[in-house]
DNA sequence: AGGAACCTTACGGGAAACCGTATCGGGGTT
DNA sequence: AACCCCGATACGGTTTCCCGTAAGGTTCCT
């Protein structure tokens, strides 16, 4: 069983559920923080006194409020501390189900599991902490469905730029512009155009309202 | 202090925290459980035997899975409860923080107290109860603040079946048909325009798309 | 090198959306 | 009843968007 573990979660509630959940598996007692930034704080702090942690929980979504903070949020907590103790073992806790965002946590930031705050998130608690300590994966199950159903489109870099200039109010006709300023490669309003209707039909659309109501759906923008 | 307590919430952690918050109280043990229809069959059975609860804590939104559910989320829960027990007293424990959803509850569905899951939700919690017993309402700090910074246009029906349409792909100039049929006051191909150019005139805005997003987030639609 | 396939871009006609103006029609007032 | 006021609707011109087609470039293969 871990030794040392360390609990980033700002949610009171869940924070002293997830203490709870860790006694009942036989884990030693863990610290906890209410913040990133102390987060990083104490692992700092453990590795100086050669006892770093084993593992750390963590929230994705941190509150803000009148502490403010120099990390924001659970992916730039994992970040740093990554690179100051590249071997810690990492587990998000968060009611995140974007398929979009927890994708980019395997993928880009090396997490080691990702447990869903939704209803058997004690169960799935306990095995993601077995599993990680057996140096396995863990994705809670109700994830691993969602994954599959979506007949979803894989939107490009370029998609996703358009996208956002729709909704920052860019007419369409000026997004060129925008794509020649920061060296997006295909940039002409006919590419933009073919893209639109590319997305559009995998996903059945009509209009651009729909495309962007479904992006803000899945967490892309 | 109350006396019999009903916790419904799907999410094996809260679920936990809460009761250990109301023990913390000194609240009677609660009863809980992690469906909306196992919620009413308990109130059923509680004034029957003559020993209705005194307050109900309940989430907004149940995961949905094989447990095929009548009741569909906190809101028609309430509804439900109180059409069978009036006096009910009503907590409703969410995430939700959009403050178009809250008003809600407390001007239909009159809810006598709203918690956000967020940083100090525990001691939040602790006060709600109180507040409650002594028959006042009580919403969390945290959401005051939100509903007072918004400068935003409150949305009236007819905004909101415009965008809805809109989000579904019809064009706009085919919306006047869907508003007579469902007898919507101002149908004219005109009055959708200028209800539209209001809208994102009020909010800084000058294309459709952004007005979409923008409902997105603050859970219009 | 030549050529084929593909992607990007440019152009133009038609549809939809945008915006200002004018007309219509009901409610209230004098 | 005549009038005014205000909102809803209708209309026309301009802009933007949509969509099909064609021209220009690049890559890769023979």
């Amino acid at each position: 069983m871990f030794k040392r573990i360390l609990i980033a979660e700002d949610q009171e509630t869940q924070n002293i559920s997830l203490q709870k959940t860790l006694a009942e598996l036989g884990a030693p007692k863990p610290d906890y923080v209410y913040y990133c930034d102390d987060a990083l704080t104490w692992i700092k702090k453990a590795i100086k006194t050669a006892q770093p942690y084993d593992l750390l929980i963590t929230d994705l979504y941190f509150e803000e409020d009148h502490n403010q903070q120099k990390i924001d949020g659970g992916a730039e907590l994992i970040k740093a501390a990554k690179e100051i103790q590249p071997d810690l073992k990492t587990l998000v806790f968060s009611g995140e189900n974007r398929p979009a965002v927890i994708d980019m946590l395997f993928k880009e930031m090396h997490i080691d599991g990702y447990v869903r705050k939704a209803r058997h998130d004690g169960q799935y608690l306990r095995l993601a902490i077995s599993a990680i300590h057996n140096h396995k994966k863990y994705l809670s199950p109700d994830l691993k469905q969602a994954r599959k159903e979506n007949n979803s489109h894989d939107f490009t870099d370029l998609d996703i730029a358009i996208i956002s200039q729709l909704v920052d109010g860019t007419p369409q006709k000026n997004i060129p512009y925008y794509l020649q300023e920061n060296n997006i490669k295909p940039s002409g309003l006919s590419s933009i155009e073919k893209r639109l209707n590319l997305m559009k039909e995998v996903l059945g659309f009509s209009k651009n309202e729909q495309l962007i109501a479904y992006c803000k759906d899945i967490g892309i923008i």
